[in-house]
DNA sequence: TTGCTCCTCACGTCACGTGAGGTGGC
DNA sequence: TTGCTCCTCACGTCACGTGAGGTGGC
């Protein structure tokens, strides 16, 4: 093992934990987002630096992605964390346990939830493909310069 | 022509048009919504009955139902009004003139944004497909009972 | 008169954006 | 010392939600 050295920049640290910036960036969210999912209790800093600035793991990251990627489905900060906590008590428990049995019926609802939501954006979709067919054939029309 | 009797329960007009209640129900809006839209300039009331009912004719419903299919592309109501007032400058322009060709060249540009912001979603339903895999793969894991 | 839909304030909420002023390590 | 990234308030914004109290036509 190379020790507890290094850092360039600060940016990033021997045990694979990374400051705020560098999360944000990798994940494609904002600095403000990040701090704001804290502040509601959706994702917590695996640790903070002696001066203070926050450090995210590898889990953290996954957990972050996992919230911008279920966005576009419009759940709100507390129906993502019922979910992801959901997933973390599931990663806890034994599998076929009582527990872990009443864990999968909820996560099959949520599961549900995410499908239907995901047909419905599906939907609406195709409405946009129909919206920008329009929109071309009005862009077109207006063009036309009667030399065709 | 059937003169201007009727309408039961208020709810639409000979003229064809219908009160928030019916647009909102139709469209699938909230009436707030309809009214804020109003607040901003984005959609006007075609006119006001006597008692000052707001009513909405079928042009109004056309471009309310624009709007709603143009919410998942994550627009701003200032960028949409943008849009669609494009769209109505675009229907009474001559096709071919001057005005109606400039017209076509942002109308491209604004196409160009929708497209790409399509593109943009339809990735994410992608992760979310591979996140609905995965929370499946998780809920029979944890309800495996050893019987298979 | 009752019931329904509508009306206008106006304050609340959710998910952040945006400075303001300050700290901390190369 | 300069430059960069980070910090904590704290107020602003966008797109509505949600009553509060009142009106209007079958």
């Amino acid at each position: 093992m190379a020790g507890g050295v290094a850092s360039r920049h600060a940016a990033s640290d021997d045990d694979g934990l990374v400051q705020i910036g560098v999360l944000a960036e990798r994940v494609g969210l904002s600095l403000r987002s990040v701090r704001y999912y804290e502040e509601v209790g959706l994702l917590t800093p695996t640790t903070r630096s002696v001066g203070g600035f926050r450090l995210y793991g590898p889990e953290q990251e996954e957990r972050l992605l996992l919230i911008k990627q279920m966005k576009p489905l419009g759940f709100s900060l507390d129906e993502m964390r019922e979910l992801l906590d959901m997933l973390d008590d599931g990663a806890k428990a034994t599998p076929g346990s009582k527990k872990a049995r009443r864990l999968a019926v909820e996560l099959d609802r949520e599961i549900d939830e995410v499908v239907s939501r995901r047909h419905e954006l599906e939907k609406q979709l195709d409405a946009v493909d129909r919206l920008a067919r329009s929109l071309r054939t009005m862009s077109r029309h207006l063009a036309a310069t009667d030399e065709d």
